[in-house]
RNA sequence: GGCCCGUUCGUCUAAGGGUUAGGACACCACCCUUUCACGGUGGUGAUACGAGUUCGAAUCUCGUACGGGCUACCA
């Protein structure tokens, strides 16, 4: 059952996911499914205060969509559950009280106003972020600088008290990484962090380490914002459960948005989306756009993420997930922040468009429509208009521009555009040109072509002048693919019809 | 401030001591196109700086500069 490569990703449900967070996924996945591994998912949730409903649910939809889901979720349960960390409390209070107990921990009586307090006053411009560390142990109430008795007192009368670690003073952790090589920190610029907060809960640092033992986590992937605190994150596991278990760590490159690490604000100042798919905040009701609903493919959405911070080392760019799969490797990940490309991200989107099967597009173009409440009828006719237009469409939205006119008559003719040239000899070229259609047998492109150009020609116009009017007539304005081709998809009917229309409106 | 990580065209990147430093996006020009696009061809454009090692450095070492991250009872 035990594979030899388990892998995690641990989301906390507070929000939208952002592209940082699912490329984390898309390379856990990658590096498990290449290895024959596991990939799992566990949930963040012992931050009450930032929890947010409906979030936890968010990122499933997110990761089906990007066709990411995990082997074992909270979900469909598996032998290393429960994968929420609310649920897994007492287990890490009990590896809290080992390393008490081990002399690696301690109590910390301190209210959150005297920890205020004593930042105050160690604050100065050579140190503006005062520590809990080993210079001011010694100053604040906790198991170290009160006695036994004290402390049992304090904990008798049930004083509300947080688990730190106690850094070790004057040594040197390192570790590799496997994107980095070897990182080494010095523990004296390390700080006391909390383990177990005053609730019970425990913080990330402690969580990690114990799950990621507990599940058996082979490779721990994560972004780069926690490589500051890898180092505790070592040191316990040198405490807890030998560093020969620990997991190869990998920190990944940051997503960085035109200023800095991209964030949500980034997308609302730039026009471009952060999150997989639309998120709205369910207590301010704001709502942030997604990949999907902008009208990315998820296989191009996947494509784009991959390659950002990572290359085979080839020219190829364009891949499919089980390509990647193949072709991926975490060594080969950049360690340089990579500035995220809006411009670039269409590119990959464009290229998938004109890569997948009409019948793949055919779906996401009769949601499209459906959503902004045109029924698609016939679906023949949907999928020639696709194959037709499909090269000229960067997102899946501007299908509705480039082809809405198919399903339905144009609702805004832009009649400006005929009436300055229009006279009674274009006007009687168009009356003979529906007489001369309605008659045609072969209903086909290159037919309608020269039989519109013979009777241009009969009636001593210049073809050229007419195509114009033309296309208003069929589509309603200055753009879209070749009139032939859009007449002949429309059929007969269809095309006799709306000239007429047109022709009455001028 | 301290600590950590990083630095090749504007952007994403290739080149694991010897290349005219390659590709892609974007940009520009031309071609195609009796619309708008797509597409095609070509072009502009980079090894942050300074030392050192070496016959030879984008590549190894050191320093400087710049950028980013962290510095919560958040992850």
């Amino acid at each position: 059952m035990n594979k030899k490569v388990r892998v995690r990703f641990a989301p906390s449900p507070t929000g939208g996911l952002h592209l940082g967070g699912v490329r984390t996924v898309l390379y856990n996945y990658l590096f498990a499914k290449k290895h024959d591994g596991d990939f799992i998912l566990r949930i963040e949730d012992t931050d009450q205060s930032r929890y947010v409903e409906g979030a936890e649910k968010y990122i499933f939809d997110c990761l089906r969509w990007a066709g990411l889901e995990p082997d074992e979720s909270p979900e469909h349960s598996g032998q290393y559950g429960p994968y929420r960390q609310s649920e897994r409390k007492e287990i890490y209070s009990r590896y809290g009280d080992q390393l008490i107990k081990d002399g690696h921990a301690y109590y910390a009586f301190d209210t959150p106003e005297e920890l205020e307090i004593m930042r105050q006053e160690l604050k100065s411009s050579d140190n503006p972020s005062p520590q809990y560390d080993k210079t001011v142990r010694h100053k604040m109430r906790n198991s170290i600088s009160l006695s036994a008795g004290d402390t049992k007192k304090l904990l008798d009368e049930g004083t509300k008290y947080v688990v730190r670690i106690k850094i070790p003073d004057n040594e040197t952790v390192s570790f590799m990484d496997l994107i980095r090589k070897e990182v080494s920190f010095d523990t004296s610029v390390l700080d006391d962090k909390v383990l177990l907060k005053a609730d019970g809960m425990p913080t990330y640092h402690l969580a990690v380490v114990v799950d990621d033992y507990l599940m058996k986590i082979t490779h721990a992937f994560r972004g780069e914002e926690w490589l500051p605190s890898a180092p505790v994150h070592i040191l316990l596991w040198k405490f807890l459960f030998g560093i020969d278990n620990m997991p190869q760590w990998a920190h990944l490159p940051l997503i960085l948005g035109p200023n800095g690490k991209l964030s949500k604000r980034d997308g609302a100042k730039f026009g471009f989306p952060v999150f997989a798919m639309s998120w709205t905040d369910p207590k301010t009701h704001e709502l942030t756009e997604g990949f999907k609903e902008k009208g990315f493919l998820p296989e191009a959405f996947i494509n784009l993420l991959a390659l950002l911070g990572w290359n085979e080392g080839s020219e190829k760019e364009i891949y499919s997930l089980e390509e990647l799969t193949d072709a991926f490797s975490i060594e080969r990940v950049q360690s340089g922040g990579a500035r995220f490309d809006y411009e670039k991200a269409r590119w990959f989107n464009h290229e998938w468009i004109k890569k997948i099967d009409i019948s793949r597009l055919h779906i996401h173009v009769k949601r499209l429509f459906e959503e902004r409440g045109i029924p698609v009828t016939d679906e023949i006719l949907l999928d020639k208009a696709i194959e037709l237009v499909k090269d000229r469409c960067t997102l899946i939205t501007d299908f509705y521009d480039q082809c809405s006119f198919f399903l339905q008559p144009p609702v805004d003719i832009d009649t400006a555009a005929i009436l300055p040239k229009w006279d009674e000899k274009k006007n009687l070229f168009f009356i003979e040109l529906i007489r001369v259609y309605s008659l045609s047998s072969l209903w086909q492109r290159e037919g309608l072509e020269t039989s519109f150009k013979e009777l241009a020609a009969a009636n001593q116009l210049k073809s050229g002048e007419l195509m114009l009017p033309f296309r208003i007539m069929l589509v309603g304005g200055k753009f879209g693919p070749g009139v032939f081709d859009i007449a002949e998809i429309l059929g007969k009917s269809e095309t006799t019809e709306r000239i007429k229309k047109v022709l009455s409106m001028l």
